[in-house]
DNA sequence: GCATTTCGTGCAATGAAGTTGCGAGCGCGC
DNA sequence: GCGCGCTCGCAACTTCATTGCACGAAATGC
């Protein structure tokens, strides 16, 4: 039997000590869930049917999460933002990966090795985003299960997307 | 004096054997004549009075220096594409800064040590991008120059700017 | 429990960035 | 110069996201 995500979203949320909702609880225990970044989209369309939560208050509620902490946002190369729980196990900067084919958006555990590239003078930094880009293991050429449905949200069928 | 940035822009769109149009130059020299990346908004607004060309045609300018390699095209958080005219001086591959003030985007020279953090199984990847932020020269803080009409765009302004 | 306060929510309107379709215009090879 | 085909301007459209406002529901104090 699975986890119980709302119980672990209820947590979380009385952990900060700011007023729980339903709709906090609901979005978050969605992120929980999943393996990997979501849209807000993708958030919408898995909250339970007539929760009656409103696309508005998806996005007021990631929002809130991210400056509590509580998840993190991600700007992929397709205009959108993409959000996944703050896991305490994953370092607070790590790298993500973004399959040009699917638009998937996965974080990584941690960067790989990495020093930043002198800056001009006057310039001051203190933080810096990695993204690497490929093929997910689902969008490898070749895999059978290579499912055409899973890409309608494909980053080649947007504009702008991935090509560069 | 400065450069010739249009007959500079043209000489290299006719490297390219394909049409010689005005737009193409236009745009390109103004790409080559700035000293960051500009989003289409900045390119559009820094075109001649009356040039007469369209927003639209500007977009369409913009994506076809990309695909020439003439330009290359930048990824920001705030939702906005900026591009910048691809000098042979910088390497294929280099990070890029963004002011998280002004939301100014400039490229650096090259990646620092990078190694990409390992994938999960099946995950192949072909390219990687870095970006640092923090504050450019204008915008540290004590700057006496730090003008404020600069940053009417900058990402604090901005809906689901920098902040993470 | 009940009133009060304060914050969150639903709904509708608005905004920004970018895309698409199409007829007219223009570059360039002949 | 002529004609073909790429390019442009214009208008409409799409997508993702934000804002304003009135109502509703948590917490807090009693
Ligand atoms: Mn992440
Ligand atoms: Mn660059
Ligand atoms: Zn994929
Ligand atoms: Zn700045």
């Amino acid at each position: 039997m699975p986890t119980n995500y709302r119980a672990t979203a209820e947590q979380l949320i009385r952990g900060t000590a700011q007023r729980v909702t339903n709709a906090r609880i609901e979005v978050l225990a969605t992120l929980l869930k999943a393996d990997g970044a979501m849209s807000h989209g993708e958030i919408e369309a898995k909250l339970p049917r007539n929760s009656g939560i409103d696309r508005v208050t998806v996005y007021r509620v990631l929002d809130w999460l991210t400056t509590q902490n509580l998840a993190h946002k991600i700007s992929g190369d397709d205009r959108v933002w993409r959000f996944n729980a703050a896991t305490t196990a994953q370092s607070h900067q790590h790298a993500h990966f973004q399959c040009k084919c699917c638009a998937r958006v996965i974080c990584l555990d941690d960067f790989g090795t990495t020093t930043a590239p002198p800056l001009p003078a006057g310039y001051t930094s203190d933080e810096m985003d990695v993204t690497i880009k490929g093929l997910c293991a689902d969008c490898a050429p070749g895999n059978p299960a290579h499912d055409a449905s899973k890409h309608r949200h494909g980053l080649a069928r947007r504009a702008g997307g991935l090509r560069r």
